[in-house]
DNA sequence: AGCACGCCGACT
DNA sequence: GTCGGCGTGCTC
């Protein structure tokens, strides 16, 4: 022990402890650790702090969150910390988390299968922790310049100044009016250069000072009209007003259809909750797909919205975090995890597109973000809102069974017809000789579109857009040497690649195999196009997909180059789907419809209605009445069908039965175990043994309300992936807190078992893939 | 997951 | 004797 107990000749009756979340103690270990705060240190380890621990025999040093600090009797074996990371210069405190965040990590242990330091550090912008050692982002400070006089006297030095020194009259007057500026701002409002400072600090006129500087992402700003509300958006607002200014929390479901003006209720209510002292986060899928629901907000709000996403650089998203901590900010906009933004008195959280998958983390904390703005909603009394057009069937379940309040906006926008939907058999076309991506249906109301000048989206889900390599002789296909799955081909570099570890090789040309013609056989949409441009050449054609998509060449500027109306025909991935309005296109095509039906997963039937329904909802923004063309090859799919017709009542209706006698959500909960590892054997071994202890756990107890179904080993999806083994055990039940309670109990015995060593294992609920 | 400690075989 | 193999148990 390096550190030494009190001196024999000083005597200490009561230390301080602080009770610390390590980021080295893994799932099986975790708790509260104690450390003993070194005097030097009691001032800056407060709750909320990093600080920097020893932890294990070898004493490593371990990042760490202080959860709480008490005083109490000096006690053998404890650790010191060894630095509080948060502090100032001057020793004082800056804890990065409050109170609250620190309840609401401890409540995601529990929930979500998790450390409290991980749940922790998803809390926080990725800018902020140590990586291999070095040091965090530094704040970015700029130099700021202030009287250092009183105002009176700085007046009479600028009369005697200004004959003989204009400049430094300027700033002094500049200075008496505004107050504290930054040299930048000084300079370019008064016109004069960086020399005049020297002399004026040199008298003692003027004092420098700091500033954060708070770097802020660009985002582009359209002219945002007055709103106004049509009638049936005053309604739904209406309802959710009332909703919003309970003092207690509630959650409503703003169900309403593509097209009819979801965004304008949200920015109504966002100026009640603000102007009513709140404050609103705003929840998107992902913000490439929703550039211009960003602009809109961003010209609303202004100065006092922040955006928080994945693509910012650190120090961007650093920059937005603090501002957002000073209470400079009203409104946060952003992905998943805006969710945690440090706002304080929320007073609506908007979650758009509430269906949609990325709200679900797939890493350590798996949380969902619904959950998280529940939690905090319930905290501060606040309104939680689920927007969708096609919600997913477990919230829609909610608010029928009256835990959600039910709003709906019918009617499109302006009162625009859906547009008329073709579905296109592809079992024909294969049968007619057609092989290709487009069928004769498509292609007819395509090349009518070209000849009247007007525009058309054609949408392939993600699936249908990998290119797989095959020998067109013998069959062979390139699989991952280390994965159950195909390699696909990528044109940005010719190699072939693994999506799921990252292997990649080089693409021979010629089958290792029998030395016979590679042909490509999934559609991507390079080959798409490449159909589309023999079929109607000289038409243009914009493809966006991740080849086409870069840093240089953005969406945005695909997309803008389709607005302008310089492309007849935008081919692309989902992101095409998404919250785009284009008056001139009078025409959709969805070319794989059925592709994401046929996955063995209960969300499957979900996933393909919320797509076709997507894709319908694209056609006919405009003046001119729209088409949807629907490829598939199951025509008589009922999915498909109501989609088609845009019945979600009808395919909720369907999809709730089926769920029901299926036992999946909402019925109950999937309560997944998932063990990988090297070694298939232990891997299932493993499974086997954790099974059979939760069967023997759950037999024996009296405090689950209902049944509980154990089920497996089952392989995962893609069995084997990084050359890890992966199987799974399912739970069907509530996700009541008895039953986490055993799941937690069981996974860390089993982690903590010696004899389970080379086998990882991970619960989740819920989960989407 | 690390990491040290310890109990065993091989080797200067 | 003692170097290092890896099996075992702990982490304030």
């Amino acid at each position: 022990m390096p550190d030494r107990e009190a001196s024999p000749d000083r005597e200490i009756s009561e230390i301080s402890v602080a009770a610390v979340a390590v980021a080295a103690a893994k799932f099986s270990i975790d708790k509260p650790y104690s450390y003993r705060v070194p005097d030097s240190l009691r001032i800056a380890a407060v709750p909320g702090a990093r600080v920097a621990v020893p932890f294990g025999r070898g004493n490593k040093t371990s990042e760490g969150v202080v959860l709480a600090v008490e005083t109490r009797e000096p006690e053998r074996g404890l650790k010191p910390i060894d630095a509080v990371l948060d502090a100032r210069e001057d020793g004082s405190a800056v804890p990065l988390l409050g109170a609250e965040q620190l309840k609401l990590a401890l409540w995601m242990s529990d929930r979500f299968f998790c450390t409290a330091f991980e749940a922790l550090r998803a809390m926080l912008p990725a800018g902020v922790w140590y990586r291999d050692g070095k040091s965090p982002n530094r704040d970015k400070l700029i130099k700021t310049v202030s009287l250092a006089i009183p105002v009176e006297e700085a007046r009479e030095l600028a009369e005697k100044k200004r004959a003989r020194a204009p400049a430094q009259a300027a700033v002094l007057e500049l200075l008496v009016s505004e107050g504290e500026l930054s040299r930048q701002e000084i300079m370019y409002k008064a016109g004069v250069a960086v020399g005049v400072f020297a002399p004026l600090a040199k008298l003692g006129a003027v004092k420098y000072g700091e500033r954060e500087l708070f770097r802020r992402p660009a985002v582009d700003v359209t002219q945002a009209g007055e709103l106004e509300l049509t009638r049936a958006q005053t309604d739904a607002y209406g309802k959710l007003l009332a909703e919003l200014e309970k003092p207690e929390a509630s959650a409503a479901l703003l169900y309403g259809v593509t097209g009819s003006g979801k965004t304008a209720v949200y920015i109504k209510l966002i100026e009640a909750a603000v102007s009513r002292g709140k404050t609103a986060i705003v929840l998107v899928p992902e913000i490439s797909l929703t550039p211009q629901l960003m602009s809109i907000f961003v010209s609303h709000f202004g100065d006092d919205v922040a955006v928080l996403h994945s693509s910012l650089g650190s120090g961007e998203r650093y920059d937005e975090w603090k501002r957002i901590k000073s209470g400079a900010v009203k409104v946060v906009i952003g992905t998943r995890s805006a969710v945690f933004a440090p706002l304080e008195d929320i007073g609506l959280i908007v979650i758009d597109e509430e269906q949609e998958h990325t709200y679900k983390s797939e890493q350590s904390p798996r949380y969902h973000a619904r959950e998280i703005a529940k939690y905090r909603c319930a905290r501060s009394g606040a309104l939680l809102l689920l927007g969708s057009a096609t919600p997913s069937v477990e919230s829609m379940f909610r608010a029928k069974s009256g835990a959600y309040t039910l709003v709906r906006l019918t009617g499109r926008f302006n009162a625009k017809p859906l547009p008329d939907v073709l579905i296109a058999d592809m079992k024909e076309e294969l049968k007619a000789g057609n092989a290709g991506a487009i069928g004769r249906v498509l292609e007819n109301e395509l090349r009518e579109n070209i000849s009247h000048g007007e525009q058309s989206i054609l949408f392939l889900n993600r699936r249908g857009a990998s290119h797989i390599v095959s020998c067109g002789e013998c069959g062979y296909t390139f699989s991952c040497p280390n994965c159950d799955v195909s390699l696909t081909h990528h044109t940005a570099n010719g190699r072939l690649m693994c999506h799921y570890c990252g292997y990649s090789r080089e693409e021979a040309g010629l089958c290792p195999e029998c030395g016979g013609r590679l042909k490509f056989v999934g559609a991507g949409t390079q080959k798409v196009e490449e159909e589309l441009l023999a079929k109607f050449p000289g038409a243009r054609i914009i493809r966006m997909d991740a080849d086409t998509v870069s840093a240089s060449n953005p969406h945005t500027k695909l997309l803008g180059e389709f607005r302008a109306r310089r492309g007849a025909i935008l081919l692309g991935t989902q992101m095409v789907a998404k919250g785009l309005d284009f008056e001139g296109v009078t025409l959709v095509g969805a070319v794989f419809a059925d592709l994401s039906l046929f996955v063995n997963d209960y969300r499957a039937h979900e996933r393909t209605f919320s797509l076709v329904t997507q894709v319908i909802g694209r056609a006919g923004r405009g003046e001119l009445a729209g088409r949807a063309v629907i490829q598939t090859m199951t025509p008589g799919h009922e999915v498909i069908r109501l989609a088609s017709r845009q019945d979600y009542d009808g395919f909720y209706e369907r999809e709730i039965a089926g769920r029901e006698a299926s036992g999946a959500p909402p019925a109950r909960d999937l309560l997944v175990i998932t063990a990988s590892g090297a070694e298939e054997a232990a891997v299932l071994a493993g499974c086997v043994k954790i099974r059979d202890s939760l069967r023997g756990y759950l037999a024996g107890e009296s405090g689950v309300s209902e049944s509980v179904s154990v089920l497996g080993p089952a392989p995962a999806a893609v069995m084997r992936v990084n050359n890890r083994y992966r199987y799974r055990i399912t739970l069907m039940c509530r996700a009541e807190k008895r039953v986490r309670e055993i799941v937690a109990h069981t996974v860390r015995e089993f982690l903590r078992d010696g004899k389970n060593r080379g086998v990882s294992v991970h619960a989740d609920i819920d989960p989407f893939d």
